[in-house]
DNA sequence: CTGAAAGCGCTTACAG
DNA sequence: CTGAAAGCGCTTACAG
């Protein structure tokens, strides 16, 4: 019963046919004209016995592994991973490719370390995904030049290869306007002294989008953590601050005992918004947090699909590495902002 | 220069020798007499060609793909599922394995779907391991018992698939020993009224522990979040606990609210500990968390090496079957915890 | 509309 | 100590 798994040739026994017309019928080769009888005959018999083709093989004849590689750049370090990989393993599944994951170390090194890369043409998959979150730019092995390869995260030195970053400056500006639609006027952030692209960008949508609003800025800095955020909307409301917003969640969780600290109750005498929407961090508080979502599930999907097209050859390869793709980051309303109490500023 | 890479073909004619005596040469094959001499020359001219095997023409050959696959349920559900993916991936490496990666929906459903198992199966992994972190016992598909396999955070219904999981409540256990230690004679716990493995774990190695030591034990049940933590945590204050463990970090969250509602200190005044050192939490809070760290790297690692044995056919299979593996769970002592500070109780 | 034959790049009895 | 030959299970020109 458990017997040997069945073969293209048990199957055209079967059939009574070549393995070359079960072949042909199988993958509906293109060109191939195969009178309706006999494919029906080939499909039955393929059903009856249960006939998956082997990949491996086929592999090895059309020189495609139907497999892509993601790589990531230290997996751990960021909670996010998970959905980036979520995203780009479903994405796979659709299009009936396999996806492999290796690991690589963080690096302050921005240049792609070969090693991991060449682990994975060895496994001959048809393209590699680099995954990061830390850094502008990256430059690529030579040995990832040899097959299509996108990035999530960063964007490529030599402007080859397709990258998709997260949209942090229209995030924050997002955030501003929703809290100016709310009434406030004096709006206080919560900003990062590290420079990476996210505190520069989501710094950037904060201020245009306070000057474009005829508002002036207010701006504190702290470490990106709770302690952080607990100094800076000290600083904040003290300056007379109705709504803090937060360069991220973790930053929010010390806004919220700075609140407290003072006595403002949240949202109705202060309201605060994180960014990340970092689990489980926005219902772990009270109020629950609002804070916006990074599209990360997106970024891998969109890294999957946009491989595949380049694997297929559908390579507007140039027109896209020249310009990064941006994917929306989403407002995640919850209970943490409200219109200020008082009509100040 | 960038020509199609070499082949065991090229290799051997640069060595003069036969494709036979290349493999030979880098697979080290058992029981074959190559002169050192000729060995030597096929290992430089492979250095020279800069020869990479191709895996999956091995793999058709060899019947082994020498890739396996994580089937993970849910991974973006659990914040943990990275460090699992991270043990799993090094592990996989350090053996010259290809880790491929399914997500599974998240089940009510202790039976695991067979799709996926068989996509990787139409892949010819050669073996695959299922991870969990919500199921007591589940039940295998038919077709997972055609290949080795293993189990991460559940237990095989039948029998017969070796699994993994955290000794829970050793972990538990552990932290009332050290709060004892410490001192503390009135140790409450804030438990969860959830149904899992994890919840039951804890509460009796709390249990034990506390009636080993001839200590009354104090237990208060909540929600596993940091609303159920300040609930269960108030009334166990009132109850006069000196320190008041978590079944959970985001309990452990409500816990330092209820704290501060009560105007303790922390840790002089109340001690806290959590379970699960999920980040950021621990890190988040102030003071910084003492928790208990769960192997999720080392039950990812376990399960790879568990798995290649298996594939080996060093197989006492229905040894570790039989008892799944317990894996420890370790104390992370941060800044939470001290002695009491009246000699209560 | 269908099939015989070659070949993808390896490994492995087997023979010498 | 070394090599010729077969074959893993497919796909794909090519021929008819």
């Amino acid at each position: 019963m458990t017997a040997k798994p069945a073969g293209i040739r048990d199957v055209a026994s079967l059939a009574g046919v070549s393995p070359t017309t079960v072949s042909h019928v199988l993958n509906e080769t293109p060109h191939t004209r195969v009178s309706e009888e006999t494919a029906d005959r080939v499909r039955s018999a393929a059903a009856e016995l249960d006939y998956r083709p082997n990949r491996l093989a086929r592999g090895l004849r059309t020189q495609a592994s139907d497999m892509v590689g993601l790589l990531t750049e230290e997996i751990a370090a960021t909670p996010h991973a998970g959905r980036i990989i979520l995203g780009a393993q479903q994405e796979a599944t659709r299009r009936n490719l396999t996806l492999a994951i290796i690991n690589s170390e963080l690096r302050e090194d921005p240049a792609i370390s070969p090693e991991p890369v060449q682990a994975f043409l060895d496994r001959h998959v048809d393209g590699v995904i680099y995954a990061t979150v830390y850094h502008d730019e990256i430059v690529a092995p030579a040995n990832l030049r040899t097959r299509p390869a996108v990035l999530i995260g960063a964007r490529d030195a030599d402007g080859n290869i397709p990258a998709v970053l997260p949209d942090e400056t229209a995030g924050a500006a997002s955030v501003v306007k929703m809290l100016i639609a709310r009434g406030h006027r004096r709006i206080g952030f919560a900003a990062s002294a590290e420079d990476v692209p996210a505190t520069r960008g989501r710094l950037i949508g904060y201020e245009t989008t306070m000057a474009d609003t005829g508002l002036g800025s207010l701006t504190e800095y702290g470490d990106p953590d709770a302690r952080g955020g607990y100094a800076a909307t000290l600083r904040l409301i003290d300056s007379g601050a109705t709504a803090v917003f937060c360069y991220n969640d973790r930053m929010a969780i010390g806004a919220y005992r700075a609140a407290a600290e003072r006595s403002r109750s949240i949202p109705e005498q202060l309201s605060i918004v994180g960014f990340d929407d970092q689990a489980p961090i926005p219902d772990s508080l009270y109020p629950a947090l609002t804070t916006v979502t990074l599209p990360h599930y997106e970024m891998g999907a969109w890294a999957v699909e946009t491989l595949a097209g380049l694997i297929d050859g559908h390579g507007e390869h140039s027109l896209m590495a020249s310009h990064p793709t941006v994917l929306p980051c989403t407002l995640a309303e919850r209970d943490s902002v409200a219109p200020p109490h008082a009509s100040a500023g």
